[in-house]
DNA sequence: AGTGTCGCCTGAATGC
DNA sequence: TGCATTCAGGCGACAC
């Protein structure tokens, strides 16, 4: 489940890959994914790619004729990379084969087909229909206490909804909401415009936190791997509560018999783990 | 506008 | 054993 710390893995090993490569040819295996493959895919031959940046969870492919390959790896999308040593064997699910000049290949893997392949102009991105309303990047300067307050202000959300709202900020997906949420102690239910400031501040410093630790969990993992992919990296065996119902937390001193441990809800129709102790004062 | 719910899609896990 | 059901989740569509 690629969140913005496995996109930005992929990232990087895109560009390290493929920046000054030329495109040698494009195999689409079916129609499309979540939106059709537009037919200028087919046309990329000959094109050279120039640099490889993220935003949010979209992987964008700046080309030499002036577009951008835009790529969302959905929920179960991968992109494998194939050096030119590595022997391609094509598997179910490769919707997208990328081919390089070099003997590299770029494949997109995705059993569900959330994600999705399109083209735009690389001038135009910015008001791109992915692109125009979304907030700022977690890791990035316009992301402060001040500005999140501001967004949650009179919100009666809650919380964790709010900061996977991509409008609020972006690539904070499920797992790493509930995550910064139990690092500051915040329950997830609360109306998001009744943060105190201090919270907010440590929500902010928190989310950068845990989305640091899982790209240099995902990084420490590139090293080893000729083949990049979107996987968690060894960061999912630090999860604090996430997928840990009835367990300790992270750190947990209390009694598990009394407390009953992490507490899963549903939010938005999506699973919420967090630590009824440490974060909504009970105990 | 703000808020809440649903569906897309497949495969793994679970239930009977 | 096998079939049916549930769940996972990013994100857009839709209803109120």
């Amino acid at each position: 489940m690629p969140e913005l710390p496995e996109v930005e893995t992929v990232c990087r090993g895109l560009r390290k890959t493929l920046v000054d490569r030329k495109i040698k040819s494009v195999t689409l295996n079916r129609d499309g994914m979540r939106v059709p493959f537009p037919p200028a895919l087919k046309k990329l031959a000959h094109v050279k790619v120039k640099s490889v940046s993220r935003r949010a969870k979209y992987v964008l492919v700046h080309l030499g004729d002036g577009q951008t390959l835009i790529l969302h790896l959905g929920m179960s999308g991968r992109l494998l990379i194939f050096g030119k040593k590595d022997e391609y064997v094509p598997s179910k699910h490769d919707h997208m084969v990328l081919a390089f000049d070099d003997g590299a290949r770029v494949v997109l893997n995705d059993p569900r087909r959330f994600g999705l392949a399109v083209l735009a102009k690389t001038d135009e991105l910015e008001n791109h229909a992915f692109f125009r309303a979304l907030g700022p990047e977690p890791l990035g300067r316009n992301f402060t206490a001040s500005s999140l307050a501001e967004k949650l202000q009179g919100k009666k959300v809650a919380i964790k909804l709010a900061i996977m709202d991509q409008r609020v900020v972006v690539g904070v997906g499920n797992i790493y909401a509930s995550e910064a949420l139990f690092a500051a102690h915040i329950d997830p239910r609360a109306a998001a415009g009744t943060l105190q400031p201090a919270a907010v501040a440590k929500l902010v410093a928190e989310i950068r936190a845990v989305l640091k630790r899982a790209i240099a969990a995902g990084g420490s993992s590139l090293r080893d791997y000729v083949q990049t992919d979107g996987e968690l990296g060894y960061f999912q065996h630090q999860f604090a509560v996430y997928d840990r119902e009835g367990q300790k937390c992270k750190g947990c001193t209390c009694n598990i018999k009394k407390t009953g441990g992490v507490k899963r809800i549903t939010q938005g129709g999506r699973s919420t783990f967090y630590c009824p102790v440490r974060q909504a004062g009970l105990g």
